[in-house]
DNA sequence: CTCGGTGCAAATCGTTTGCATGTTG
DNA sequence: CAACATGCAAACGATTTGCACCGAG
């Protein structure tokens, strides 16, 4: 159903289909988000021989082709994710860390004043905003 | 206007007042949003010698008293800029790299929806939103 | 058979840490 | 004079690059 074929999708540019890519993409859907070195963890645990290296190179394939994002939630490494389906933003804790998803509705409003505006077109998959959760906001 | 006194702020905690402090905050409130490195650019112009490891440490402590604050746009490194002055969120153009800010008010109702449903206060100095700008929108 | 893709090692970039010396209060 | 701050060098984690070998088409 996610599935726009890969395959295809590469011959059409001339590019080769690898076991190593196939990999990649299957982890991407499967981890949600997760940063090069989680994907990296689960590709090796069906190719052991997976080097990191090209877990990057092939990220960068991968959003170049359209099939997959990311977004930079705070701090250190981005985080990857399918695109197409589930379109969502991120809500991140500045105290606790934690992550949670938000409807893009809940975006539509603004989006569509900054569209009116300032003529921005508002990239909703790849909203972070940050805060204090109610777990953190109760306790101060 | 804006110096609400960094000497009795460290006084008051009783840490000290250095050339090296006094100046990265300057330097913090002269350039806007500056990365780590810019601002070791400008302090050095004045004092040549400072180390960017005290920039680091001092933009660390800058932030705990609250004098300022930073922001992740996109990639790489942070932002810093002053805290109090003009709260604002930023508009980051994915194509050419342009950041704009937005006022406070344009957010005021998604953060009370935030608020009332999911209990999150939104931290809206520290928003980055992503997408196409008016004038790479054009083009495409 | 050819060219793109991968693995490996080394280079780079941004940031942090340990330690000896310098400076503020 | 004592505690704190700084500079310097080395350690680090994440990402990138150069190059020789390997494998898809």
């Amino acid at each position: 159903m996610s599935e726009t074929s890969l395959p295809e999708i590469l011959r059409a540019r001339g590019l080769r289909l690898t076991a190593q890519r196939q990999l990649v993409l299957e982890a991407v859907h499967e981890l949600g988000h997760a940063t090069p070195e989680q994907l990296h963890t689960a590709v090796r645990e069906v190719a052991a021989g997976v080097n990191i290296t090209t877990i990057y190179r092939t990220l960068e394939l991968l959003e170049d082709l359209g099939l997959v994002t990311h977004t930079h939630l705070s701090h250190g490494s981005p985080t990857y994710h399918p695109v197409g389906e589930d379109q969502h933003a991120h809500l991140v804790c500045r105290d606790c860390g934690a992550v949670s998803e938000i409807e893009p509705e809940v975006l539509a409003p603004l989006a569509g004043e900054l569209a009116k505006e300032r003529g921005f077109r508002l990239d909703i998959g790849h909203v972070a905003l940050f805060g204090t959760c109610g777990d953190c906001g109760e306790t101060k």
